[in-house]
DNA sequence: GAGCCCCGTCAAGGACGCGTCAAGGTCGGC
DNA sequence: GCCGACCTTGACGCGTCCTTGACGGGGCTC
């Protein structure tokens, strides 16, 4: 479980980033100066860090150059839309990436993953890849693999296989599928989910007709197996 | 890949520069003494030499004299702000360039280019390089070669490049892309993205018509492949 | 065993997204 | 003030994807 620390003054923000990648079951500190994170990172030396650049006591320049002294540690900065300068300082001194505020949740943890990843930290949280047998996902790049070859998914195709994936060995209703992938509303629909399940298994199954990991429970709903 | 030496006491500084430096592919050796990097010059002769005038053994300058006894090798000095006398003495004993104290990272990185342009030292290492069998992109530079001829990008292809390059192989949805280069508030001008990767496919793949590096993913973003 | 329900399969239509081209419009340099 | 480079915007054709309907089969109930 990858540790992070987060270097955020907005203390709405912090909070906000902590819950969501605690979700993501990292093992997050957040503080609120620059002056402390040095501190916290020399305690506890973290797998990666977050960093505003607008912290109210130091540059946020100045805790990359502060962490940059010591340590590898990957750094992502989080940095105003506007200011170009400030991030092209952030990356000379030594940033691995940044995200340009505002920013999305789903955006950022790519990004960590990304990070973890390029620097060899196992990186256990609920990762990219799913493997069975016979094909592999790769949920972040959007991209699927079966027998070496690539294989296309439509945008559709792709948000079905998530909302089920998600939960892997466990039973989804028809309707919390439906609602999920095409919206509440949706829940009488049962023909998009014959058809696109009968899609998919075409595409992954290696036998289509006797699917052994996009499975039915008549009347109830749909399991994926691994 | 030119060679610097750079002769720095401060450890936390000198790290700092070696690793930036090293990140645009320059071979960097650090020493933290005078003497040392007499003896390093000596042992291994680099293209070009960072000195900081504070040294606790030798003064900066009594390693520049030392050094111009036998080596026409580029010089920059790295001096604190109110260290005039020191800084002129250095360049009288044949300093190329200073920087003072608090610097930039780009600054100097830049003044490194100019010296060993100067130098006729062929600086191969312009910063992080992005390579494919088509086209060569180099984003610190803002050159991008294709064929062996230098091909142009107008800064907001720069920008969309740069905002695509940074996942190599992984996607990016079509409205990050559009936040990041034109800005929150233009997600949903999906033309602009057709527009600019018809311009960079024509500019930059063998056969646009089939593009083998800037890939679209139906509904969902682009894809970078090196 | 007949009827019903649920599921899988197939095909056709229409909608949508993408690539392409070309025409204004804006900004800065000469 | 003119000219060129660049950005924006609209229109059009084409291919892909989504939707929808019909049909058939298997299992369960009666």
């Amino acid at each position: 479980m990858p540790r992070l620390l987060i270097v955020e003054d907005e203390s709405a923000l912090r909070r906000a980033l902590t819950i969501n990648l605690k979700a993501r079951s990292y093992e997050v500190e957040g503080v609120g100066t620059g002056a402390s994170a040095l501190r916290a990172a020399a305690a506890n030396p973290p797998d990666l860090v977050i960093v505003d650049l607008g912290l109210p006591d130091l540059d946020g320049a100045d805790v990359i150059a502060g962490l940059r002294g010591w340590s590898q540690v990957p750094i992502i900065v989080l940095s105003a839309r506007d200011s170009q300068a400030q991030k092209v300082r952030a990356l000379d001194l030594g940033a691995d990436d940044y995200v340009t505020k505002p920013f999305g949740m789903d955006e950022l943890v790519a990004r960590v993953r990304a990070a973890l990843r390029r620097a060899d930290v196992q990186d256990l949280a609920v990762g990219p890849l799913v493997t069975t047998p016979s094909f592999t996902l790769d949920l972040a790049a959007k991209r699927a693999v079966r027998n070496g070859a690539e294989v296309r998914l439509t945008p559709t195709e792709w948000h079905l296989v998530e909302a089920l994936v998600r939960h892997p060995g466990t039973l989804v209703s028809g309707a919390q599928l439906l609602a999920e992938v095409w919206g509440p509303g949706y829940e009488k629909e049962t023909n998009y989910l014959r058809v696109y399940f009968a899609q998919l298994r075409r595409k992954l199954e290696d036998s289509p007709g006797r699917p052994r990991h996009f499975i039915t429970e008549p009347g109830v709903g749909y399991r994926f197996e691994p």
